[in-house]
DNA sequence: GTGAAAGCGCTAACAC
DNA sequence: GTGTTAGCGCTTTCAC
């Protein structure tokens, strides 16, 4: 595959590498510092009863040495990990990168490191991931996606450890849960498209997870509080929450013959696809179609229309997340398992009144 | 912040959450199928020497128990940690994502784990994560990113472990590297833009990492071998690769009064941001401005209009790169330093011939 | 085939 | 203040 050299297979497989050298151990600076390796260790972990110049001694030999403590002798002993399970979907969005990535960023200042933990499509993936989540003795697990083998769900209920979801609304089943609600979020976007004046609003749903029937509800809710009829053939469901989807999504609309003047898409990403759909049709949007997402994403604001869609708090929300995990981990108390964000429609380009 | 219910502060920091059970250990399997650790040990690992009886017994208490293996413990006697360390940056875009996924994925069917380095853009971030790297006793390293700090690099020669880079170009420091020949693949791209007829052709490019300059450097080499001039009035210089960033630098470049037909934008992401100010400014793309890309990210074939853009074999190479590490973890002769994939121009509708 | 014992790197309890 | 000892959970000699 790759042009300018090949890579030989010598079948040796199981044959480690001998010429690496292995990394300093707290016995070798206690050797070097002339100390107990339990001094050393006092000394690293600015314990006290270090006499001051013996701690100098050993953080010199430390420096010069780069030792650097072993993280797995630390937990073994300490029967903590300092670690933080993230349950993601390996096909993660852009939303939920965000996320994660805040998460990850604050649980670093808490003194915390995360592992990741990507649930492919394929069979036994959760099943794979949920030995792993146990094999690792981890602090606590946030839960960014919903997986569908209940084992996994009484794993986590069974108070062996700390547990987070979000943005994920299972507050009934005893975990603690951080998101908006998303069926207000849904039903009010949807009346903003009402209020524009749009009389036939397409919505591009799904069926994974538990978010699409929140936002469908919400979708429904409004049409019916505004008298409309809620029309089968003006709502199509798809596989994914990716562009890809979305557009198949929008071709699939415009092929039963409707003609939408607004779309709902329920997330930010199927929008981008309802947008290249009406592109590819000859549509304009938001001359001939309005779309409205859902996210608000990174790049929402540079698609050119702008995207008008529900923005979640997702800094906000991600922090709180790492928040309670802290705070949960140290045995604080923290109250009900509800955590419901404020969300916010972001008007900008790509929705307006039907001509 | 949220509006449900709060958290109720307790000041225990230290505390630790008591009620949760200790996850089973070899040692009450063993107790449980009348056998010693030793036996247990054998018979999960699928060592010879257990007869089948016991086996199957030892088996069915693992199973009842939901008994999994410490891998903090294991790793500790086995001297391999069988993770592999990614270090990617805090703000990742849509190709390393997809880069990284594939690594995870393929990393994982050869048994391995992934533990990611998230390199922030704040001080010391690096050496944080340097120590982070040191702390984990990993078994092999991917970098995604390039790191300012030499101590870092110095760190990854030193031998102790596999390296490799991807898609970095540094086989010149003794790291196994895959990528594409980014400044031929730009010069391609450019020379695409010329055969269309455009003669001012507009540079979107960045300082960090080393990819802008080289990309930059096959921008100049298409122009100069055209014979066309290249004027610093045509390229702007931006401080990150983002959507938003693409914008702004589209925005300067307009200011400036020149009237590119067309610009080359050194990632997608910057890409979809040119359109946006093209947008803002009354400019249709591809009417009156052309727009290369350079990646090909998942959502680039469902923008309206679709951006043309020079592929890598993102799958391929992480694959490559999985690969790779697994051989040079198991000892295996992998020959030269370099592997170079090859790129693809693919045309989509953002880019025509100028009025 | 199986068990006892040693030890991976580290920290905490307990001497001194 | 500092060293000695024990032990975290596991695998691997080495006896038997």
């Amino acid at each position: 595959m790759w042009v300018t050299s090949t890579c030989a297979a010598s079948g040796k497989t199981d044959m480690i590498q001998s010429d690496m050298a292995p990394a300093v151990s707290i016995k070798e600076i206690a050797k070097l510092a002339g100390v107990s390796p339990a001094t050393v260790s006092r000394a690293i972990n600015d314990r006290k009863y270090v006499r001051p110049e013996v701690r100098q001694r050993i953080l010199a030999v430390v420096k010069k040495t780069g030792y650097v403590p072993n993280y797995a002798a630390r937990s073994m002993v300490l029967r903590r990990t300092f670690t933080v399970g993230i349950v993601v979907p390996d096909t993660f969005n852009m939303f939920q990168r965000q996320l994660f990535s805040t998460m990850e960023r604050e649980l670093e200042v808490y003194g915390y490191r995360t592992l990741f933990f990507f649930v492919k499509w394929e069979r036994g993936s959760e099943q794979r991931c949920l030995r792993r989540l146990q094999a690792e003795n981890l602090d606590g697990v946030i839960m960014i996606h919903e997986v569908a083998d209940p084992a996994f769900y009484s794993y986590l209920s069974g108070g062996r450890l700390p547990v987070v979801l979000c943005p994920i609304a299972r507050e009934d089943q005893g975990f603690y849960c951080v998101h908006i609600d998303e069926e207000k979020a849904a039903r009010d976007a949807t009346e903003y498209l009402i209020s524009l004046g749009h009389k036939e609003i397409g919505l591009i749903t799904g069926t994974h997870f538990s978010f699409p029937s929140q936002r469908s509800a919400g979708y429904k809710a409004a049409l019916e509080g505004a008298g409309l009829a809620v029309d089968q053939r003006s709502i199509a469901t798809v596989e994914s929450y990716s562009a890809d989807a979305g557009c198949r999504g929008m071709r699939e609309l415009l092929s039963r013959g409707g003609s939408p003047s607004a779309v709902f898409a329920i997330t930010d990403e199927l929008a981008i696809g309802v947008v290249r759909a009406l592109y590819e049709a000859g549509l304009d949007c938001p001359g001939d179609v309005s779309v409205l997402g859902f996210d608000d994403i990174d790049i929402a604001p540079f698609l050119a229309p702008g995207l008008t869609t529900v923005r979640q708090p997702i800094r906000e929300m991600g922090r709180t997340t790492a928040e309670l995990m802290f705070r949960l981990i140290a045995g604080e108390d923290c109250g009900g398992f509800s955590r419901v964000f404020p969300y916010e429609l972001v008007v900008r380009e790509s929705c307006r009144a039907p001509v």
